[in-house]
DNA sequence: TGTACATCAGTGAACGCGCGTTCACTGATGTAC
DNA sequence: TGTACATCAGTGAACGCGCGTTCACTGATGTAC
């Protein structure tokens, strides 16, 4: 049966909604079309209406991964980027949280499209860590960024990996990062704070 | 047709490491009982002789996987883990190298031996960072070395993820974090070394 | 506004494929005598 | 040392399963008149 545009519009975003959890969820090549179409109220032949093929759903599903989830990131100050990041929260949620850190190990595999869109969301997160540090004044604010950004990524996916088997030692991780981080990229804003004043 | 027993033994560590390399290469889940056996030189059947199921399997892979590796970060000063961690050459070989970075977002759907593998291996990998920083003095070793080590597997990981899509963005990621990561250990080291002397 | 009909989103059976696992069988090994 | 035979590592066909994808079909939508 047809279905109205709206409708069918409306079908298309769930069907990118359930990708984006599951993909998080699951990783890159347990998502099933199966389970995204049920996921979305629909059956598996619908979706192919809507996408190509399953990878180009991936594609789309990251970017809306990415869109997602920054959000909840912009306009943070480092120590509260820091914290929000390495929340037991964000630990238990990656249907809902950062793609980098439920994906990283997968992208190398997948096909160029999903990996550009990884990039991009990669990009716009340091970017987004970069005016965090920003605001407070931090040096050297691109490269800053980046070794933040990636010491919140190794340290919130290795206390995912080992959760289940050593729960003390995934919140150690969450809490000795986050304060050890916090202190070196706040020290120098605070240096150059009382310089300034 | 049986086999000598020196034969079999050396068939059962063909396969595990056949595994290991697949694991870091492929991914858990995609490496392959078939693809396994013909690398060691068998054919599949002769996988369930030793052991009982691929979970099995990929949990020793996993165990093998460290050993192998381990070996080749002891003893180094922080300044040489930090350069071997992040080079290329580390980056273009997963097969060969760290299996945390390589595995280290499909860990969290593993079979539990697989995870406690896993986990001991992070372990290991820590107290080889915490010794290298003790050598140099650093202070808070145990905290500085779970910072040290999450920062090496998230931007190696991240370098792995963009290399495709963004060559010279995956360099720069090694570069920047390598020479920040190394001043920021390096330099307290120095400091306590000249107050000793 | 009312009618006729082309469109096309969605359905669900069917497909081929690679996977992990099982199992009857083979035949060299290595032990018992 | 020589012989008979139980053992068991390895073979490869066969299995059921879930997967991504295709396609003939359905029927409400929305357009043309």
């Amino acid at each position: 049966m047809k279905v109205s545009k709206a409708q069918a519009s409306d079908n298309r975003a769930a069907i990118v909604e359930a990708a984006a959890a599951q993909i998080r969820e699951r990783g890159f090549d347990h998502m099933s079309v199966v389970h995204v179409a049920r996921s979305a109220g629909l059956t598996h032949g619908a979706l192919y209406s809507h996408f190509e093929s399953k990878d180009a759903l991936k594609a789309e599903a990251t970017r809306c991964a990415f869109d997602e989830c920054i959000g909840s990131f912009t306009g943070l100050t480092p120590s509260k980027f820091i914290s929000r990041y390495l929340s037991a929260q964000h630990r238990d949620n990656p249907h809902e949280g950062c793609p980098t850190s439920a994906l990283i190990s997968e992208v190398r595999r997948q096909s160029p499209p999903s990996k550009e869109a990884f990039r991009d969301g990669v990009d716009r997160f340091i970017a987004l860590a970069a005016d965090s540090l920003k605001q407070t004044g931090t040096e050297h604010g691109r490269d800053r960024a980046l070794l933040m950004f990636s010491t919140l990524v190794g340290s919130l996916a290795l206390s995912r990996a080992i959760r289940d088997v050593d729960e003390a030692g995934s919140d150690r991780i969450l809490r000795s990062v986050a304060r050890q981080l916090a202190d070196m990229l706040d020290k120098p804003s605070r240096k150059l704070a009382r310089t300034r004043s």
